[in-house]
Order: C-alpha cells, then sequence, then structure tokens
RNA sequence: GGCCUGUUGGUGAAGUGGUUCAACACACCGCCCUCUCAAGGCGGCAUUCACGGGUUCAAAUCCCGUACAGGCUACCA
C-alpha cells in the first residue's frame, strides 16, 4: 500500500485536494485590497465582539477596494444553535454591516462557498488526506483520558505539556499498526506530525501589534475531530487559503495560536495571510480587568443596546471610536460626514485590551440623538415604546403633532438641546406633558413653597398670560408680574439686593413651572406653556392639593 | 508551570529619542451665560508616563530585570 492508498484507506472523499485547488480560482483584486471576512459562530445571541471585528473587516475591505465576505464556523456541532445563522445575518444588518459575498438568507453568495463550515466537511478532509499523503498528518487512536495522563506527568515534571515529540506515541505507529487497529474498529482522530522547533524563534509582524517573535510549533495539533470536521486551526488555514483572505482581523486571544497556523499554513504549502490581532473587549470587575462575558455582563449581547434605546447609528459611532484612537477628534471636525469617509488604519488600534465604556456610549448616543429631527425624534422614539412601553406607544400614537411639538423644544437650533440619551429615557422626559401620565408623586418647590401664595402667583400670572405672545412679550410680562408681586425681574438686581425682595424672577418661574409640571428642571418655559393652553394650565394649578 | 501580549490622569487614550512630551474625548469640579435644567463658553484636574537598573549629550519613547494584568496552553471557537 503507497501512501495515497494508505490516506484512501484513512479518509474517503468525493474530491481530492487538486480539486479543491482549482476549483477556487485566485482572487483577481487590486493592488492593495483587503479581503476579509468575520467568522462567527451561530451560538445564540450576537456578542459585540463580533460586531466589533465585524465592523472593521467592513471597513478595511471597503476602504482598500477589497471583499468582506461572511463566513459561518460551525465545527463545534454541540454549541451550534438553529437559528443562529439568522441571528448573526440580522443584527449586524441592523448596524450597517453586509457582505460582499458569502452565506446569506436565501443561501450562498459568491463562488468560494461553501460558506458554512458543516457544509465543507469534504474540503477539509481532502487536505488532511493531502497531509497524510506527504506523511505530515497521522490518525491518532488516543483516549482523552489517555491524554490528561500524559499532561498530568509532564505537568509533574516541569515538561512542556502538550502532545508532541516522544509523548506522541502515535505519530510512531507504522502503517501496518494503523491498518490493523483500524480494522479492529479503533476509532482515531487526525493529527498533525509537527517538525517544528520551539527553539527556533520566528519572527513576524502582526498588523496590529507589530513585529513580535514567538517560539515554532511543536505540538501535533487535532485537525480532524472524530465527528469528521475540522478544529478551528486546520479549518482557517484551509478556508482562508482557499477563499483568499488576504487579512485575518481576529480577537487578541487568538494570538498565543498562531504558531500552530503557521505551522499548518507551511505544512499545507499555502501562502501565510496577513494577520491583525485586535484587543478584546474587556469590562472592569471590581477592580481588575477581564474579557466581556456572555454569563455575566447584559451588553454583551447586542441586542442589550437595542433594549435600553440607544440608536444603532451611536453603537457603531461607538465601534469607529474604539477601533481608531483618532476617530473621535477627526469626527468632531467633520459631523456632516459618514464614519465611512474617515480613513482607518491597523496602525491606530488598540493593543491589549479596550475597556468597553457604557459612558462614552451613552454620551455619543446622546449626541446622535441631538442630531436628529423632531419628527424622527418621534418616529424612532415611537418604535421603541412598541417593543418596550404600550402605554407611552399609545399617548405617542394618539397625540402624534403634540408630541412631535415636544420633542421640538430647543431641538432644531444651533445648538440643540441634549436631554434624551436613549429612547429609554424619553418616558422620564416627557410624562409631565401628558395629562394621562400626569401624576407627581412630589412638587419640586424651590424657595416658594406655601400653596396660598403659590395660587396667588399663579393666578396673577394666568390674568395677563397670552398665548399668542411671543417669546420677548411672554418675558416681560412675566417680569411685571413677578415684580408686582415682590420679585426681582433682573437677576443681577436681586443678586445686589436680596433681603429687598420675596425671591427672584428665578424663584417666580419656578413656581410656575412646577405648578406645571411639578418638576424644577425641564425644558423651555414657554414652549411648555405654549404646547398647554391657558385652559391646561388652570387644570395643572387646581391638581395641587 | 510554559509561551504570548500589555502597563501613560477618575476613565478611554494620543504621543515610539529632543523643537509645547504629556494632545483629545468622557467623567468630575468651578465660574460665566437676559427663568430652572440641558446645551454652550471659559478655567481646573498626571512636575510625570507600573517599579528598578542600563544605553545616550538627551527616554514615556531603546535594552535588561521585577511586579501586576490579560490571553493561550482542548477532538471550543
Amino acid at each position: 500500500m503507497d501512501r495515497r492508498e494508505y490516506a484512501d484507506f484513512l479518509i474517503k472523499t468525493k474530491h481530492d485536494y487538486e480539486y479543491y485547488l482549482n476549483k477556487y480560482p485566485k482572487r483577481n483584486l487590486p493592488e492593495g485590497a483587503m479581503v476579509t471576512r468575520p467568522a462567527p459562530s451561530p451560538t445564540g445571541m450576537v456578542h459585540l465582539g463580533t460586531l466589533y471585528v465585524s465592523f472593521i473587516d467592513r471597513i478595511m475591505a471597503s476602504q482598500s477596494g477589497g471583499v468582506c465576505y461572511l463566513r459561518i464556523e460551525d465545527t463545534d456541532t454541540k454549541r451550534t444553535v438553529d437559528d443562529g445563522i439568522n441571528m448573526i445575518l440580522n443584527s449586524l444588518s441592523k448596524f450597517d454591516i453586509s457582505f460582499d459575498e458569502g452565506r446569506t438568507k436565501e443561501g450562498d453568495n459568491g463562488i468560494y462557498g461553501p460558506y458554512v463550515q458543516s457544509e465543507r466537511g469534504d474540503i477539509y478532509k481532502a487536505f488532511a488526506k493531502k497531509l497524510i499523503i506527504e506523511d505530515k498528518a497521522y490518525p491518532c487512536f488516543c483516549s482523552k483520558e489517555e491524554e490528561d495522563h500524559i499532561k498530568e506527568i509532564q505537568a509533574k515534571n516541569k515538561e512542556q505539556i502538550g502532545y508532541y515529540g516522544r509523548w506522541a506515541k502515535c505519530r510512531k505507529l507504522t502503517m501496518e499498526d494503523v491498518i490493523e487497529k483500524v480494522n479492529n474498529g479503533e476509532k482515531y482522530i487526525i493529527k498533525l506530525k509537527s517538525r517544528g522547533n520551539p527553539n527556533h524563534r520566528i519572527k513576524f509582524r502582526d498588523e496590529v501589534v507589530g513585529k513580535m517573535e514567538i517560539p515554532e510549533n511543536n505540538l501535533d495539533i487535532a485537525i480532524i475531530k472524530s465527528d469528521g470536521l475540522p478544529t478551528y486551526h486546520f479549518a482557517h488555514a484551509v478556508d482562508d487559503h482557499l477563499m483568499g483572505t488576504t487579512h485575518v482581523i481576529r480577537g487578541e486571544e487568538w494570538l498565543s495560536s498562531l504558531d500552530k497556523h503557521i505551522d499548518l499554513f507551511n505544512n499545507l504549502g499555502f501562502e501565510l495571510p496577513k494577520y491583525a490581532h485586535i484587543s478584546t473587549l474587556m469590562v472592569d470587575d471590581n477592580g481588575t480587568r477581564r474579557k466581556i462575558s456572555k454569563r455575566k455582563d447584559p451588553w454583551a449581547d447586542v441586542n442589550y443596546f437595542h433594549k435600553q434605546g440607544i440608536p444603532n447609528e451611536a453603537l457603531v459611532l461607538y465601534m469607529a471610536t474604539i477601533t481608531n484612537s483618532n476617530f473621535e477628534a477627526w469626527y468632531n471636525q467633520n459631523k456632516d460626514k459618514s464614519y465611512k469617509d474617515f480613513e482607518f488604519t491597523f496602525r491606530k488600534m488598540p493593543k491589549g485590551g479596550t475597556m468597553y465604556d457604557y459612558d462614552k456610549i451613552i454620551n455619543i448616543s446622546k449626541n446622535f440623538i441631538s442630531t436628529l429631527k423632531a419628527s424622527e425624534v418621534y418616529d424612532r422614539a415611537l418604535e421603541y415604546a412598541k417593543e418596550y412601553d404600550s402605554e407611552l406607544f399609545d399617548l405617542l400614537t394618539k397625540y402624534k403633532d403634540y408630541s412631535t411639538s415636544i420633542f421640538n423644544i430647543e431641538r432644531e437650533q444651533k445648538k440643540p438641546r441634549k436631554d434624551i440619551a436613549t429612547f429609554g429615557d424619553v418616558r422620564g422626559q416627557v410624562w409631565y406633558m401628558f395629562d394621562e401620565l400626569f401624576t407627581p408623586s412630589e412638587y419640586e418647590w424651590g424657595k416658594i413653597n406655601d400653596l396660598d401664595e403659590i395660587r396667588k402667583i399663579v393666578n396673577a400670572y394666568l390674568d395677563k398670560y397670552d398665548a399668542n405672545d411671543d417669546k420677548d412679550t411672554w418675558f416681560s410680562k412675566m417680569k411685571e408680574v413677578a415684580s408686582s408681586l415682590g420679585f426681582a425681574s433682573e437677576m443681577k438686581e436681586y443678586r445686589e439686593n436680596p433681603d429687598n425682595y420675596k425671591g427672584s424672577i428665578a424663584d417666580f418661574s419656578t413656581v410656575l413651572r412646577v405648578t406645571l409640571t411639578s418638576k424644577s428642571m425641564t425644558p423651555d418655559l414657554y414652549e411648555i406653556m405654549r404646547l398647554f393652553g391657558k385652559e391646561r394650565m388652570i387644570e395643572r394649578l387646581n391638581v395641587i392639593k
């Protein structure tokens, strides 16, 4: 039996590797065009980290005139969930991330497919077979228990841990030994026969991390698992070569597997792609930093932001902000431009852990919302309420124009109001404008808190109020009434002689404000009064007990 | 244990040998601004870049060591 027959005996494939090598042509792209790919696993909710990497993949490919495709890595059948692929597609599209190529809801788009690893079994096997023919891989019959035992001894002896060299007993098996074992029905997996020497160091340049040096891999890592599917490492080498990936952009946690990947690419005779290891999203957990965790951190799920009412655009802007440290400054100078107009570079990407910063997200969200027109705020608030606050939804629907006017207070102007940070905030900002929601738990009276005095002030003011007054007239009338009741109409005057007055125009307007809204902090009083109208203002006065 | 990466203010971070090297942003504090907030304006907030050595005329920036943090060390990605 020659090695080719031997490989056929161990691994049955429909085609051999030459077939696949010919099937997928080299990409014909201009110099410098990057081919990138997020490669998420369909394991359920979409992780913030997946969004982050996808964002970078997409932007780097677009900017360089390249291709960004979506590959699904579902070789871990235990963790794969049914609707996983759709969840990924849906979530990413919400954040303005689409693909030139890859798996879509309608199936594959592109000639390098299938783009789902579980459908590429024959391809991986064909290349594993190639390695066996060339004596660069071998079947391993060791059980999990045996391997654990080896590791224990190695740990005790303070030797390198793993399956390698003299510990790799299956690599010494002869063809005859193997054939006999297989014929006896023994199960096996395929492992790489590494020829690396850890005393040799590989000089390497990562696009983000820069120059680095790592020892050669000498571990005989698994490449085909007992279920016939490849391990991540092997699938990475085969897929990224066949699919023509030029830049592998992935989390920093992969940096320490790089030696294995280099070993694999070399053994397969593939040219190594460029790598960009971006920092992991970290969170501060009582003073220590750790990776964002699906279990502990609700925001690990990109849907979390939707539930908070943070606009998708704001999250994308946050992604851009953490992708390149100089993005934010540029954006502040170019607010009218899209983040896509900024030139992102690997060099400016963070290394060594990026802190997840919710305050920053809120700030970005607040600024983003402030740029929206009142009608847009209305539409989005309505959409949010539809899902999370049916009472508010009903009111917004019933009073569409009124609600839009509320959102328009101090909005469509050069320096718009920024009090809505998320659509989840809307109720807390507008509830007092709706009679249906106006059941104040307390009135935030200021200096003047005697109810008789308050009634006197409000009634005196209401006598003079005219909804048709413009703002200046409105304000001078207010001053007039305030003055007649013993309040200082000018703040400066009051500050200089506080003892001459009951209070200032500020105290006076606070009375009106709190009467109408129960709150001492609200947007522009003039606008609020116009929206209420005189009748409702009188009603609000009567609510006070 | 071994290997890899990182460590600049309350936070995220700019800056990779010297001419503003400690930017910018968030947070916080103070003042100002014809009604409160918000926003905006102005100002404050690291004599110092984890620590200890070394190289150099010159280091946050280069080298060595230490400490700390994170990651990997799976038939998981």
